[in-house]
DNA sequence: TTTCAATTCGGAACCGGTTCCAAGGCATGC
DNA sequence: GCATGCCTTGGAACCGGTTCCGAATTGAAA
């Protein structure tokens, strides 16, 4: 006794109504009476009807799904960017369509495949730098794409500014006194990232310049995104001997914690003998009490997310670009330890987090 | 003048064929002459014509996507897991659906959501305790199921043995001589999450049993599933005073990562004057030198996900049960810092990530 | 030349919702 | 009583691929 899928005539033929009504029924549709929108509902309810998704998408032309293109998924600031687009698109009733990829190669393929099978009705591609090419394919399309981290004009976008961020890093720095300071980066032309770490760089050229001081470019390194890679480019700096830095600015948390640990192993105090800043304020951030930059990152995904429910709803119809504010977040990595020996107060954590102790009686 | 999307039929007549040819083309049937296809594939190329997954989707009667739930995205395991599960799936040609929930009745939401709207031809759940009435409701509808870390009998499922590596991380504290060890676990029970910290508790009871200790249920404590309540979770043992515990076993390395936070700020040594093992083997754990048990964290996805297109492709009739390997991975928060002042040659970072020095000349 | 099978192909029916148009029902106004 | 208009409803046409059946073509065997 399989039980054969309901259709929408199925429950029409039931409910003594035409399938038109039904389906009205289905979309909420003013124009049914009460009596007979009850009627249909209590139908569909008894036989077990789960309308198919693909039929509502041929008829209605929209499939309902956007398609999410990341690189490097696991990377904190593309999850915490991911997480505000998921959280949106669900919320407006969307499928959220990830696609990641490693490599250009994959890149192009998981683009390709996007616009070549129309299986989404949208683009939201997160910190990727994207060939203009692809971006002239994709409009020629009619696809709508926002960009999430990445400043390209003409494009519905959601972004900070990178040079002013790496600007206030190396001001917090300066101002703490330091001179020599290091920048640690990574190699954005290499992977199919943005120009995020460059653009720092120039706003740490920048710093440096507002300040009088002639950059020294035994200073400066790149290298992968890693942290590991950061804890080898962090000690070729510190091999320096005399001449190494007395504060390091890396272009993203992960290689500062890369940076912090380098120090340890060279036995060197932080922020004592050397200050770390970081960017992103990620997770770990905090735990490393690495100073920061702070920028919105859940936000950029959320504001991104609903430029893209705006304009599937056609609610908007020009480029628009929205930049988020930035906050350089001093920790003991650059202040000094006088916070490492406060101690969170168990009250105020419960407080905000619902703590609770839970001792096992025997 | 607006391009009109092509569709089949127009394909068919350009080319001078039927439209069950183009079809044929499409889907890499066998029986079309070479002739025959090349004239077609040159067609569909000089129209740009983009077959539309929906009306595919609603012929074939499959959808080609895979529902991925997960909780607390986050969660550096859960992205692990996530990254394997979207790059099996896209390798295999099937649209990743990612749905979040924060909490139970989202859980909740989003299940219905994927059963009632048949907008996915599988389900993959990552890291989540589901209630019994829904996997009925799933079971019940034939949609495949697979659980990616949660050991549900009778389901098709990638785990492991969670109250063994709660048994052979505390083992390996033991090992090391210790006699008060502390655990510090999350409240599976309030979130939505499994059972694992509950099961590595039992396991943390099971060696302490074997090596004659008595358990001090003062030295277990519980709280939400983060590095700041871990802190506050640290402190409670720490300020036990002389009797605290000399390590902590704490079940996840996020959790692990707040209690090396607590012990500096209590001007602790670690592993000096305690010791810290955690568990999964994420990325800050090597950063922070913190000894933990690894999980294949990506494998579980890619298994899962693997085991997922094989039921879509009716391979596997049966549920089958696939468990992973553990392994104590000892760092210098339990061993002591004699691996601490080792520094990472620089050579081999190069050669395992392609590190590059760039000295930007002026 | 005829027979038979294999290969290739055309096209109608179909998948299951959506939408538009026509029509029915009912109330109101003159 | 009839015209008018609004609300509600039924159902055919349609969205664009897929699949199956029948037919045409080809080649080999008889």
């Amino acid at each position: 006794m399989k039980k054969l899928p309901i259709n929408i005539s199925m429950v029409a033929a039931e409910a003594g109504v035409g399938v038109g009504t039904v389906s009205r029924v289905l979309n909420g549709s003013e124009q049914v009476s009460d009596a007979t929108r009850e009627r249909v509902l209590c139908t569909m309810a008894r036989l077990d009807y789960r309308p198919l998704r693909s039929a509502s998408s041929l008829s209605k032309g929209r499939t309902g799904a956007v398609g999410i293109l990341v690189s490097g998924i696991t990377r904190p600031s593309v999850i915490a960017r991911l997480e505000g687009v998921i959280d949106v698109l669900n919320d407006a009733g969307l499928d959220a369509v990830v696609l990641n990829a490693q490599n250009r190669t994959q890149l192009d393929h998981h683009l390709t495949s996007l616009t070549d099978q129309r299986r989404v009705d949208g683009i939201i591609v997160i910190s990727i730098g994207i060939a203009d090419e692809r971006v002239a394919r994709i409009k020629e399309l009619d696809i709508p794409l926002v960009l999430v981290d990445n400043d390209v004009p003409n494009l519905p976008r959601v972004v900070i500014d990178d040079v002013e961020g790496g600007k206030i890093a190396t001001d917090h720095l300066l101002s703490l006194g330091h001179r020599r300071i290091g920048f640690i980066g990574d190699n954005s032309d290499i992977a199919i990232g943005t120009l995020s770490s460059e653009n720092r760089y120039l706003g740490y050229l920048k710093a440096l310049g507002v300040a009088g001081i002639e950059p020294d470019f035994e200073l400066v390194v790149r290298g992968p995104h890693s942290s590991n890679a950061a804890v080898a480019l962090g000690s070729v700096l510190l091999e320096l001997g005399k001449d190494r830095p007395s504060a390091i600015f890396a272009s993203s948390d992960t290689m500062a914690a890369g940076v912090i640990k380098a120090l340890h192993q060279h036995g060197l105090d932080v922020p004592g003998e050397c200050a770390v800043i970081g960017f992103d304020n990620i997770e770990i951030s905090s735990i490393l009490d690495l100073s920061t930059v702070r920028q919105p990152l859940l936000e950029s995904g959320t504001k991104g997310a609903s430029m893209m429910v705006a304009l599937l709803n056609g609610e908007i119809f020009e480029p628009r670009r929205v930049e988020l504010p930035l906050e350089v977040i001093p920790r003991g990595s650059s202040l000094g330890n006088q916070r490492k020996l406060s101690i969170v107060p168990l009250g105020e954590v419960r407080g905000h987090h619902g703590l609770h102790i839970l001792q096992r009686g025997g």
